[in-house]
DNA sequence: TTGACATATGAACAATTATGCATATATAAT
DNA sequence: ATTATATATGCATAATTGTTCATATGTCAA
């Protein structure tokens, strides 16, 4: 920030507003972990793959047929959900099934649809 | 999709269940709309703006001084954040006041948030 | 052990995006 | 009107990331 950036001199920052934000904000670490939640959330594929994973465990193959994506593509994506604990999975011969790893994640989306669908009616 | 990419020829898919997940899918539109919000939450920055906003409403001066931040990068933020109809904002001089549009945010995070410390313990 | 299949992974490329600088706009005070 | 302050915005750059191709790994059957 530039020192000579001139900023709410006068009135602001009004410091005890200004200090009880800051108290409620998380720590570094639970927005690094929140931020990186969500990037997950962030893409198109992997909302999709998420979105069909919440009532059906699927194998590899199952989720390129229903979403029309490249294995390639599906498994990269799979990579990261795995490696955030958002997704288990279990061998069953050469196919392998993934599910959600717990309901956070379905309620988080349908919080999220509710806004959508609210600011729909608008 | 190559054509020749062999995937799943015997077993799999799983027609029926690809089917049920099929129709389990949100629409394209909810898709977007999903996915866009959800970039919103997946920025560092942008996550810590919303979340010093869930109990106060600050000038964008506060936020800078709050999360020391450059005012630049605040205003391009809350710009994402007005077009999206996350949060809302009223004029007061030369100041602008923001605040969150709606408790969904606030919900939404706070399920996240759970999901996190649950991931912590184990 | 050889071949076929199911999934994973490394590398490269394209596309998106967060940030900061410079500057524009808007409001208030003198 | 002019100046100072508060916020917004266009542009350029750097960094991140999603996709695909090529290939590797792992599993089963013959």
């Amino acid at each position: 920030m530039k020192e000579n950036q001139y900023v709410c001199l006068e009135n602001c920052p009004h410091y005890n507003k200004v200090e009880e934000a800051k108290v409620k904000e998380p720590t570094r670490n639970q927005i690094l972990s929140l931020s990186n939640m969500f990037k997950l959330f962030a893409d198109d594929t992997r909302l999709r793959i998420i979105c069909v994973l919440i009532k059906e465990e699927l194998c590899v193959c199952d989720l390129c047929e229903a979403l029309k994506l490249n294995q390639s593509t599906v498994s990269h994506q799979l990579q990261l959900l795995r490696n955030s604990n958002l997704v288990k999975y279990r061998r069953e011969g050469k196919q392998i099934f993934y599910s959600l790893q717990d309901d956070h994640v379905e309620r988080i989306i349908s919080q999220a649809l509710e806004h959508i669908l609210e600011e729909g009616k608008k």
